[in-house]
DNA sequence: ATGGTGGGCTACCCA
């Protein structure tokens, strides 16, 4: 099973994108951030001709937006919320079957915080760190054993998710305060399944700024969207790749699509 | 120290 993640920064001006990302990942189920579009203009007929018949999504105008795309059949259930009382569509969360389990699956849209790391003069990342409280107390109360979190953090938590840790310790998405409020969050139930493939020594973004002249020379990026998995799917977990190639695309996103591949570790041993 | 780009769409927006 291959499950991506994805900030596509608008679902309508990139559907081409989008559909050659399918043709060449071939994903079963994706998770979007940034759809930027309300529910009644999400091009859902387009996406079901792209192979992905089910499929649920949650927008509001010019900002925010997630949606799951998916191969595999969804349960009814809509395990979604809103957060700090806010109707900003930053979470869907659902189910499935798959290996006679039933998954979890979360995809968060964290808010980005603004420029300025002081809560006290800047609502948005006192919002920022709210939001972060909030989903961290939600799932201290949950016990799905077989659940995935996806998303765009907005939060690069380690010294080599950003190209110069020093110089980043002021810039909100690398202060300590929501790295370590992240990490508490992740501590809830959670490991961190791309740091489990790349070891922590090792440099890895998933985003580069529009601001750079040449992204890949200046090489100034931040690991901003992460793949959780519970401790249960530790033996499912097969392999971790960070799409970059797609950076390079016409009209590209500022991210990168997140792979994640999982197998039954019963099979697995056959293999 | 500043400003750089891009998506939304006309907002001293958002990222």
């Amino acid at each position: 099973m291959r499950i991506i993640s994805w900030n596509i920064n608008s679902v309508r001006l990139r559907l081409a994108s989008l559909k050659k990302l399918i043709e060449t990942v071939n994903p079963d189920i994706i998770c979007l951030q940034e759809t930027k579009v309300i529910n009644e203009l999400f091009p859902e007929e387009a996406i079901k001709d792209m192979g992905y018949p089910f499929l649920r999504f949650k927008g509001m105008k010019g900002y925010n937006g997630v949606a799951i795309l998916s191969r595999i059949p969804l349960h009814i259930n809509d395990l979604s919320r809103n957060w700090c009382e806010k109707e900003d569509c930053r979470h869907l969360a659902l189910q499935f079957t798959q290996y006679n389990k039933t998954f979890t699956l979360h995809n968060f849209y964290i808010p980005a915080g603004g420029d300025e790391p002081d809560p006290d003069i800047n609502p948005k990342f006192a919002h920022k760190l709210q939001f972060l409280d909030e989903v961290t107390h939600w799932f201290e109360n949950q016990s799905d054993p077989y659940s995935i979190l996806v998303g765009d953090f907005n939060i690069a938590p380690l010294e080599h998710d950003v190209w110069s840790h020093k110089q980043l310790l002021k810039i909100v998405s690398h202060t300590p305060i929501e790295c370590e409020k992240l990490i508490k969050w992740q501590n809830t139930k959670f490991v961190d399944a791309m740091r489990i493939i790349i070891p922590p020594t090792e440099k890895l973004y998933t985003w580069w700024s529009y601001r750079n002249k040449d992204w890949q020379k200046s090489n100034r990026g931040r690991r901003l969207d992460h793949l959780w998995i519970t401790p249960d799917l530790k033996n499912y977990l097969k392999d971790i790749s960070v799409y970059k190639a797609a950076r390079n695309w016409e009209q590209p996103s500022d991210h990168v699509p997140i792979i994640l591949d999982l197998v039954d570790p019963e099979l697995k041993e056959h293999c």
